[in-house]
RNA sequence: GGAGCCGUGGUGUAGUUGGUUAACACGUCGGCCUGUCACGCCGAAGAUCGCGAGUUCGAGUCUCGUCGGUUCCGCCA
């Protein structure tokens, strides 16, 4: 029963084997029928290596088993691995070298014909790949990106490992908390009428743990959103979770930039310089406009307030009299812009909240720009020397606070970057962005929010702020950043329990509120909590950067689509009445 | 919740100002073929143009709705 069992895969096939005999297993990825000799590509995760079926090798009956054969079917094959006949080597493949002369063939499983080619299912439809995803995870890109999402989990638990953290699972029916995202829910048959909490992260029982004594946590944890999804956002994804005790932020930080400069290591063969850069939020926003910058390129924002406060242009001497600001990017090169170009931009800028967008397009002996006669001569050349602007380039200006102009200047600056390829695709630029803002002012809700989560330690030359100045205090939390992509977040954590009802009332929450919500978890930190902190990373967003793809459904075996759907099991569906009944459910409608 | 894009044999695409036999490539099936590697050659089958209304003498094409996929905004402590 054994003889079809493989002793080798396809993809190692090369120099060293010939002369010895083998058994492969796969797939047929494609077939060559000529007639008296039949060439197959068989297919399996190492790779793909030609296999030759000749009649006088194998004799009639099997050779008439090998004349059946199509795509996809299982096979295995036993035979003599053989160099190429003189001129016969396909240099474009890694097995090219060599052939395998099968003496034995037996089919395993037949095939229907397969919905898509397998081999260049990127250009099929979602919705069809997504049903037979079985049969496009049988593709190179995505055995590649599956095998690449193994060993980054694999690079990452070896490092915690020998790091000293422990890999502990935490519970998912857990209790809805209703601050945050959106939960989903399970009913209770034992407890009718009351529901389970899928969690959002293991947020709270990491730091249980670490009042639990365990120092040091880990775990590859999967995590749950009821929210609209993106290309990077799956309503199921994992997280690499990380808490310890004992530290503070720069522990946290050292720890976890040597962990990630590890992985980069281990998967891409990438060498990071440590320490990685930090810039604080504030700097961060100012600079780029952004949360999450992407230092692959430059076009850093400049402010040009402080030349114009005399400025006889209506727009300019409005904002300084509003304590608004002006600030601009230049985009070198730009002056080459189509006034149709331009025109582009600055809708996208309105499109984004700025109430307009003013331009210069500094040519030869000129300044192309429809505000330049509002501006004296002193005005313009400050402008052009603030944003460093030479000829042929193009300024951008925006008015307005500086929240808003900022990030409208950091969107701009990024589309232009990829629109005008500034970006080298093969750089990883880490970053830490620190001093996050503790709490943010919500209109809607009418009161301060966590701006991470209500347990993130405010600066210790900040705390006084909570009661002074809520909106002015900065968080001990960081976010690691990489390509201008968020990978992480997190923080150290309030561990005294009068901070931590100075904060729930900067949240204007009394403690009974809070108690109703995290009684048992404020419980917890009677009992002597070690300071901790932690972080969280994306590992799916981890996987796409280090895969240079554009959606975390690339790198996830069985992906949901933007509307949470699961297209090969059909999930969400309907279920049974019986089972409604049992959980005392009835439907509306 | 809002905006954009896509949907035509199994797959990928073409299809002119609305005009009568919906085209091409790959795949599939049959035949031929002993060194192919995107094998080649000959032949064949295969489409209610996502679905439903409407406009029109006539709709793949125009309009509205709807379903599915996707991208972005809101949302994601």
């Amino acid at each position: 029963m054994t003889e079809w069992k493989r002793t080798h895969y396809c993809g190692d096939m090369g120099k060293t084997y010939v002369g010895q005999t083998v058994t492969l297993n796969g797939w047929v990825n494609r077939r060559r029928d000529l007639g008296q000799v039949i060439f197959v590509d068989l297919r399996d995760r190492s790779g793909i290596v030609q296999v030759v079926l000749d009649p006088e090798v194998l004799g009639p009956e099997q050779f008439a088993l090998a004349e059946r054969l199509r795509s996809e079917y299982v096979i295995s094959v036993q035979g003599k691995v053989m160099d190429r006949p003189e001129g016969q080597v396909n240099v474009n493949m890694k097995t090219g070298e060599v052939e395998l002369h099968v003496s034995k063939l037996v089919i395993l499983s037949e095939a229907k014909t397969p919905p898509f080619h397998i081999h260049q299912a990127d250009d099929v439809d979602e919705s069809l790949r997504l049903k037979y995803r079985y049969l496009h995870l049988r593709s190179k890109e995505l055995q590649d990106t599956i095998m690449l999402r193994h060993r980054t989990v694999a690079a990452v638990r070896s490092y915690l490992d020998g790091q000293g953290f422990l890999d502990i699972e935490t519970p998912i029916l857990i209790r809805s908390t209703p601050e945050g995202a959106r939960d989903y829910i399970v009913p209770s048959r034992v407890h009718p009428g009351e529901f389970y909490a899928l969690p959002q992260s293991p947020q709270l029982f990491k730091q249980l743990l670490m009042i639990g004594g365990f120092d040091r946590y880990y775990q590859i944890a999967r995590c749950f959103r009821d929210e609209d999804l993106r290309a990077e956002r799956q309503p199921e994804f994992t997280q690499i979770d990380v808490e310890m005790s004992f530290v503070d932020r720069e522990d946290v930080m050292n720890i976890m930039e040597a962990m990630i400069v590890h992985v980069l290591a281990e998967v891409k063969g990438v060498k990071i310089d440590t320490p990685i850069p930090r810039l604080s939020y504030q700097e961060a926003m100012d600079r780029f406009g952004s949360d999450k910058p992407d230092t692959r390129f430059g076009m850093e924002i400049g402010d040009v307030t402080k030349h114009l406060t005399q400025s006889e242009f209506r727009v300019f001497a409005d904002a300084v009299r509003a304590g608004h600001v002006i600030r601009g990017i230049n985009v070198k090169g730009g002056a080459t812009f189509t006034r149709r170009q331009i025109d582009q931009l600055s809708e996208q800028a309105v499109a984004m909240g700025a109430k307009g967008l003013m331009w210069f397009s500094l040519e030869e002996n000129q300044v192309r720009s429809p505000i330049a006669k509002f501006l004296s001569d002193a005005e313009m050349q400050a402008i052009q020397a603030e944003l460093d602007g030479d000829v042929g380039d193009l300024l951008l200006l925006v008015a307005g606070p500086w929240d808003l102009v900022s990030e409208v200047l950091g969107r701009l600056r990024l589309a232009l970057g990829k629109e005008l390829g500034l970006i080298d695709d093969d750089l990883y630029n880490l970053l830490w962005v620190v001093d996050w803002p503790l709490l943010v002012y919500d209109e809607e809700a009418g009161r301060y929010m966590a701006a991470h989560h209500p347990f993130t330690a405010p600066l210790d030359e900040d705390i006084d702020l909570l009661e002074q100045d809520p909106g002015k205090a900065r968080a001990k939390a960081y976010d690691l950043v990489l390509n201008g992509v968020e990978l992480g977040g997190g923080s150290i954590r309030i561990t005294d329990r009068k901070l931590q009802e100075r904060m729930f009332a900067a949240l204007g929450f009394t403690m009974e509120e809070a108690h109703d919500q995290f009684g048992y978890f404020l419980e917890a930190f009677e009992y002597g909590a070690p300071p901790h902190g932690g972080i969280a990373f994306g590992l799916d967003r981890l996987v796409m950067l280090l895969a240079k793809r554009s959606s975390i459904r690339d790198v996830i075996a069985f992906p949901k689509t933007i509307s949470a759907s699961d297209l090969m099991i059909e999930a969400p569906s309907r279920v049974h009445q019986k089972q409604l009944d049992e959980l005392k459910i009835s439907l509306k409608d």
